[in-house]
DNA sequence: ATTTTTTACTTAAACGTTTAAGTAATATAT
DNA sequence: ATATATTACTTAAACGTTTAAGTAAAAAAT
């Protein structure tokens, strides 16, 4: 890369000190800088297409205006549209995103926050995973700003953006109810993680307490997720009262839930009901159109941004701790 | 956030010199520090906490070890696709990854390369917007390392990894006049650049002299591509001699385009045969196993980092220019 | 006519590193 | 016993900015 111009080469080239190259060019400072000498830097640095080294400005300020964002996959397009929406929003606040992806495991989410954190960034956009409750903690610790995106940690106090998952748990759960299911099976995936939770005790809440069974709530690995749906299914139908209906509680868990069922050929609303949480493209090819939980993607993004940059500018802000409501998208696959 | 330790907080908490702190901790140089001394600044780094600041260190050294990628929307799988395996594969190499979505649009682009180098990243992996020669020649000018993805430039001498787009464009096709297609529509971006050009001169070699018809090459802009890739199907099923086959040339397009036809309630094969470019999730929900074209975006990802860290590290390297062979999977739609 | 203020700059330090060059003390060679 | 080499450091400059503090000259106030 050739070396770029510089305050020294444009100073040089004027025949004036370094700071008065910077004070003209900073254009925040109205200092007394004559018009013919501002003139002429001015004209000098574009000549040279001066563009400020934004990493001297950063050793300066303290400040790389840049954030860093991790999901646990950018590859998924819940999390690829999430990250677009933040880039975006980001962008217009003057940041530049810098981003990881997790893969839901603890040891990669540590690195990874050490990463950016050693590339200076102001804050950190984070889907945090299952048992990084230190992490966050050591965060807090050192006055580092930060979001939990989609979900959070109840123990600990912190912003966070995510919606009201026991509310779109309960009110999927109650549909099914209304239009007649009687068995109806959960699929989560197996952690500890508060949105799973939630959205699992809001499928408890809306279901009568003799309904209630254990056997009809199955938990797969993020790990090994594709065979262990299967397998879920195939064990919520093989049940001595097998399940009239599924709930799947997430995004991935809902499309492997339904490629499955298609190899079982099982015809939806007719022998299962189902309903899905998040939205997919994948839906409008499915021959019956799906019921679906639908996050506010836009709204979440861009309340984790607002809320990051607040702390960023601010470090005792108060804290953002935003549910917002997911709307249950009707279709016909639980009538 | 809380200010990180320096060296010179090490340096004044150990009683000695910045640079002997600094030869310590940067374990390259070997050179003459006494053990004691040694251990007792690394146990007061620990201490204290120490994570160099690589800020400094970019200035310092002039290379801030982060990649700019510029796709055209990171919310489209084929591109989040790509970002998840170079950001692994950058990673692997020491780099991180700043990214933005041009939304194939020229300056879009333009303010995206100026916003990363003054980001001072390392170098820069794009995959070009129509009209973007003039960047293109001005990153070159500027000796800014850089691979082209996805798309390159004919008319310039740039790094670049893509498909063979002729050799995909021509089997696609020859694979529907081999099962028995006669009037062969095809659905492109209405653009200049060299992939999509070539999607169609690979279509056009395969089509016998008296099958070409230029009334069966549609073409639907970026920015109205789902209204347009309707009207393009409708135009093509209802010329006098409507189509029998239609290859869409990109992922969107085909998905756009099948979605239409469900509602056209037109079947495939039977009413139509089809061929798509790129893999999608979705065609698991096909009623009919699609026939597509698959790119390896493994190697391709893979090959594009490479190349960049080869130019990162030695400008003078010579140019990759690579076209990977893609596979045509056979599937059911044009039987 | 002298003092004060304003203008238009410059100097210098700082941000946190790296690293060439310097130095004092000790060890080795002659 | 003196010269030379080695060891174990320190000094200082550099990367490219920003900005408080300083200064000399000109303008305004007394």
């Amino acid at each position: 890369m050739n070396k770029r111009s510089s305050l020294k080469d444009i100073a040089k080239e004027a025949g004036v000190s370094i700071a008065t190259v910077s004070y003209v060019l900073s254009k925040n400072l109205k200092s007394g800088i004559s018009q013919e000498v501002s003139d002429r830097i001015k004209k000098i640095a574009k000549d040279l297409n001066y563009r400020p080294n934004q990493i001297a400005q950063s050793l300066q300020s303290g400040k790389s205006h840049s954030i860093g964002l991790i999901v646990a996959d950018i590859s998924n397009p819940f999390f690829s549209q999430i990250a677009r929406i933040i880039e975006d929003e980001a962008k217009s606040y003057g940041y530049t995103v810098i981003f990881g992806s997790s893969d839901e495991k603890t040891a990669k989410s540590k690195d990874l926050i050490k990463f950016l954190l050693n590339r200076q960034v102001d804050g950190l956009i984070i889907t945090p995973t299952e048992g990084s409750e230190d992490q966050i903690k050591l965060l807090i610790k050192h006055n580092i700003p930060f979001v939990l995106i989609d979900r959070y940690f109840p123990s600990i106090e912190t912003n966070f953006v995510s919606i009201d998952n026991f509310l779109a748990g309960f009110q999927a759960t109650k549909r099914l109810l209304l239009n007649g299911s009687e068995r109806i099976g959960m699929i989560a995936y197996d952690t500890g993680l508060q949105h799973m939770k939630e959205r699992i005790d809001g499928y408890r809440e809306a279901l009568s307490t003799e309904k209630i069974d254990d056997e009809l709530v199955l938990f797969v690995k993020y790990s090994e997720t594709q065979l262990a749906v299967a397998e879920a299914i195939d064990k919520m139908l093989g049940l001595k009262r097998p399940v009239d209906a599924i709930f799947f509680a997430t995004n991935t868990l809902g499309i492997l839930g339904l490629k499955h069922l298609n190899q079982l050929d099982k015809k939806i609303p007719k022998d299962l009901s189902v309903i899905v949480f998040d939205e997919s493209e994948i839906y409008d090819f499915f021959y019956c159109p799906l019921t679906y939980i639908k996050q506010p993607l836009n709204e979440l993004a861009k309340a984790a941004v607002k809320a990051l940059t607040e702390h960023i500018n601010n470090p005792k802000a108060k804290l953002n701790q935003i549910k917002l409501r997911a709307d249950l998208i009707i279709g016909e696959s639980c009538n």
